[in-house]
This record gives C-alpha cells, structure tokens and sequence, in this order.
DNA sequence: TCTTAGTATTTGTTTAACTTATATGTATTT
DNA sequence: AAATACATATAAGTTAAACAAATACTAAGA
C-alpha cells in the first residue's frame, strides 16, 4: 500500500490561520512558529493533495478554487477536533467551562466583574477568565481560539467573526478640576464643540478606530487641536490628564473613578441633534461556529440582557 | 502560550484501527507500521488529552467511556477528512470516481466483468478496481478504507459494516465427468445428501465461513466423509477435483466455465423441503458512513439491479 | 506454576520538522 | 525604469520526533 505523507492535525490548523489573517506571518506568529515553518507546512498540505492551494503568483495572494474548498471542510474539521478534546476532558473533569474573553483595556473592570459574578452564580461549576489586551490582540484570540469571546468597540468583523452589538459608551471630555471646562461641568451646562479649538490634546495612538472616530469628530467641527501625546490605552491617557497635559475625549463610563475620586471632570458634549450622538459602539465577538457552547452562550445572554440597567446606572 | 504536544491524523487513525479491529497488532499492520508504533501511537494520543482511551487492566482490553466518545468523535474526523481531500482531488482532476471493490476469490470475474461494464457505460468517466482477496483481507480492505465495497460470502457485519444482500449461490456437488455421480447429472436426476458418504472430499481451509456451513451441512444429514484435501480458494479445489483428488462442494456458479468445457460436472442436491435450500449468501459490504461516494452508491444501485436476471441466466 | 498471546518499554537509528539566514519575487516608490 | 520595502520561499544545519527491533511485562488459561 502507498504510504501517504504524514500530516499533522497542527498544519491544518496553521494553513486557517493563514487564511484567516490573510498572512503567512501573522498565522506563524498566532501558532508560536516560524514564518518559515508556515510555509513550510501549507507547503506540505499542497503536496499531499497534490493541489495548489494558495496561488503565490500574485500580490496579495489568493485562495485557489480548491483552497477555498479544503478551507471551509478543514476549518470545520479542526474545530470539531477541538470540540471532541473538549468533551473528553468534560467527561474527565466534569467541572463547569470556564469562558474565556479578551477584552479591549477600556472596558471597565468592575462592570465586567458584575457579570462575572451573577455568570458564577447561575452556572454552578461556571468561570469567566478577562483577559484585557491591544484591540489587535483580540480579534487574534478570538481567530485563533484563544479566547471564546472578544469585547471590542467599532467592530469589524470579518467573514469568520460574528459582531454582537453590546453597549453604546458617550464619549466626553475628561479634563482637571481645575480646568477651565471644570466650571462648565459643575453648574450642569454642557460643552460645546467648538470650545475645544486650540486645546492641549491626548490621544489614541493612531490606527485605533476610537482614535479615527474622534479625527472625524474633529474634523465634522472644523477643530484644530494640539496633540501632545498619544497612548495606546485609556490608563495611559487618563494619567497624562491627570498630569496637567492636556483634556481628552475619552467614553465615560471608563472615568467612573476618577470622577469619584475628584482626580478629573468629565465635561459632555451638547450636540446637535442631526449630527447624532458621540458615542463608541462596544460589540462582543466571537467566532462564526456550527454550535457555540452553552456556557459562552449563557455569558452573552448574561452581558446583553444586563445592557440597560448597568447602562442606566452609570 | 502553552505550545501543544503534537498530534498526526494517522495517530488518530491508528487509534480507530485499533478499536475497531480490537488489536493493536492487526491496526497496526493494517497501516502498515509495526505493533510498537502503533502502541505508541494510542498513548501519544492519550498523553496528549491526558485522559486514558484504553483500559489496559484486563484482557481483552477494553476502551474506557472517555475511549468510546473519543472513538466516535474521531472516526467522523477522519472520515471528514478523507471526505475532504476526494473533494479536492474531484475539483482538480473532474474525471469520475473510480470505486474500488475487494472480492472473495469465489465471485466469477466474467459476471463482475459484466457489471464493470455497465458501470463505465452509465457513468461517463467511472471506473472499477476488482482486486479478489481472502476475506479476511476483504474486511481490512474495508475497515481500512482500502476498499469501497466489499464482496464476501455469510457477511458477519460488526458496527462499522453495513451488509447488503447480493446473492444466494447454491452448492452443488463438483466431480469429474467420469465420477459415478456424474451419471445422476446426466439423467436429470438429483443426489441425495446421503449418498455422499464416505467419499473422498476436497474442501475449503478450516476458518472460513464456507467451510463452517458445509461442515454443518454434513453433520445434519449424518455424513462422515475422508477429507483428502484443504485450501483457502476455490480454484484450487476444483483443481484438485479435476485432478482425480475426490469430489467436492461448491457454489455452482463458480463452476460455469468448467461445466461448459466438461472438465466437471455439477450435481445438486434433492433436498427435503423442510431444510431448506443449501445456499451461500453473498454480500455486498461498506464501511458505515453518513454519505456514500456516488459513484459507489450507484455501482451497488448496479448490482442490486441486476441481481435477478443474471441469476436467471446461471 | 508455567505457558501463551498480546501489549509496553527500551534503545539506537532514521527521518521529519524546525529555526536561522538568505534568496526570490511582487508591488510601490522615486 | 531602477530602487526600495515588504512578504514569502528556499537552503543549510540543528533538534526533536517517529520508528523498528529486541526485550520485558502482564493477564488469562493450562
């Protein structure tokens, strides 16, 4: 009998994630292996098939006909691969599924941990694992399995992600109490647009959609600012108003704290009502799946029926 | 990240050959490495999930519930998987499927031929592999996925085999033209199990199920008859009953081409009503899947179909 | 207890898989 | 059109896994 080639399970899952990224090298960076060892590995699929795969001959390269196929049966493979070691060690440990999330920096901490909390109430043997990370950084786990769910604001799902609509954070601007917009804020009356022209500014780093929705904000007003840092997280920018260097806009609810605690004033806009409100969508996202399981399923549940009240009380 | 153990789909192969063929042994050289690797191979796995599939206490061993789930969930994968790559071999190379059938010796070739023939005819570019085997190859053949169809006398169908019924043969006595019996033949009239006592008799290996039946057949009717010879196919047998050996019996299809040619002469049976006739059934088997290959499903269409008239025609 | 059949384990060798470094090729820039 | 930047492929050498052969277990039956 011929002898087939050997094939890892680990090359297929490497080969979706190429796909997936559309990258050779960020799906060897997502499976902790070499660019090279990724080519190499589809490589190897192609050659056991006897078929091409990917065709390298344009930039960026495109999935063959055939590529597209054993994509979509091999995707659907490796997860139920995966669904089958997780019911043998269910059956082992029949403890509850803890749901894994990665959670962008600016989703509050202890609003999290109310739903974290009622979860474990209502599923006995139920955890939830936050992970806080670089948005980047989520749509990675959330691609590559790491993490069952994902919170991420102006999502952008791709053909294998499926966004939730969740929360709408108001975006305002944070500032010093001793800020001249402090005053504003204190006798209830709300800023207006324009009053920001030639403020001293932190911001998002560049390439973080929050960032680009405020440039548009921006913009939309005909406002020149003066940058004077930017932060790829909330704390780090937080800090630096603190800091005396400048106002920010930042969602609101990410500034409960320090409003608490007097350490920064949180001015809101008044808008005109054609223009809408300003505000940043926060999305829950997880992977396009033939079955979720029930545990990742409760927790939304949990997150989306909890969406007013905590709202209304912030 | 935790970087896992890694895992080849021929493990998981392996792992179901062993179940399936309850031996390490046998799934072993059914994927043709050696009994050491495939054990290997079965605790890798178990490693791996860090749960036991195989309960090794007691003998024969037997697969624990975590075994039996995992079992189960990996016979889908991989018959998923090889799904999969026939998909992709299809959209490459669009020419039709060739169905690869493994046959007992003692299915005349000349009537296969004729359904290999209507086959090619009706489906455009199909074709038929017929390789004729000892049965035991032919159930490897198909637990293995070597084969497509099998075709073996008195199927004995475990939970992965599905058996179809094909065809009943009935045994005739085979002896040379200048045989006693021969004259019965001749007149038209029948032999009585009886008068076959205390003849020479050339028969079929201890261990096949032919064998088995005929024995029993003997034993009803009282018969002790001096086995000169044994052998695992029927062309030797009626070899040696050509040669002057003794007589024999055999299903008398097999035996056309030498009664046309008057090398021998069949004689069948009168037999009491109530014993029913003396048959062998013939069966077609496949491995138990969710969805046949179609040109399989319509080559075994094919045989079922024409199973009347060319019965009729023998 | 001894035997037998079947599976584990050990050991040394072969072979595959990986990494690093470098080459190649495509699209973009100048 | 040449140069650059970016992304993937290839080559060489190293590491680690897979394998076979021989041997050591282990449970069931005599």
């Amino acid at each position: 009998m011929l002898k087939c080639l050997p094939l890892h399970l680990e090359a297929l899952s490497i080969f979706c994630d190429v796909v997936r990224h559309q990258s050779f090298s960020r799906a060897a960076a997502a499976n902790s292996v070499s660019q090279s060892a990724a080519s190499q590995a589809v490589r190897q699929i192609e050659n056991r098939l006897g078929a091409q795969l990917i065709d390298r001959s344009k930039r960026p390269w495109r999935l063959t006909p055939e590529g597209t196929l054993f994509f979509q049966g091999c995707q659907e493979i490796i997860e139920r691969y995966h669904e089958l070691e997780d019911a043998v060690q269910r059956r082992q440990h029949p403890s509850g599924y803890t749901v894994r999330v990665a959670s962008i920096y600016s989703v509050p901490p202890h609003e999290l941990a109310t739903y974290v909390h009622r979860f474990e109430k209502l599923v006995p043997g139920g955890g939830v694992d936050v992970e806080y990370m670089h948005p980047d950084r989520v749509y990675e786990h959330i691609l590559s399995d790491q993490s069952d769910l994902g919170l991420i604001s102006f999502a952008n799902p791709g053909r294998s992600l499926t966004a939730i609509p969740w929360q709408h954070q108001t975006m305002a601007v944070a500032c010093l109490p001793t800020h001249r917009f402090a005053h504003v804020a204190r006798t209830h009356a709300d800023l207006r647009p324009r009053d920001l022209a030639g403020e001293s500014f932190v911001t998002f780093d560049r390439g973080l959609p929050v960032r680009r929705e405020i440039d548009r904000f921006l913009r939309r007003h005909d406002l020149d600012v003066a940058i004077v840092a930017e932060f790829d997280n909330i704390e780090n920018i937080k800090q630096a108003v603190a800091d005396g260097a400048g106002i920010a806009i930042l969602p609101e609810p990410t500034l409960r704290q320090e409003v608490q605690r007097h350490t920064l004033v949180t001015v809101p806009f008044r808008l005109p009502p054609e223009s809408g409100p300003f505000v940043r969508p926060l999305s829950i996202v997880h992977r396009r799946k033939r079955r979720l399981n029930p545990a990742v399923m409760e927790f939304i549940n949990l997150l989306r029926k909890g969406e007013e009240p905590i709202q209304a009380s912030v």
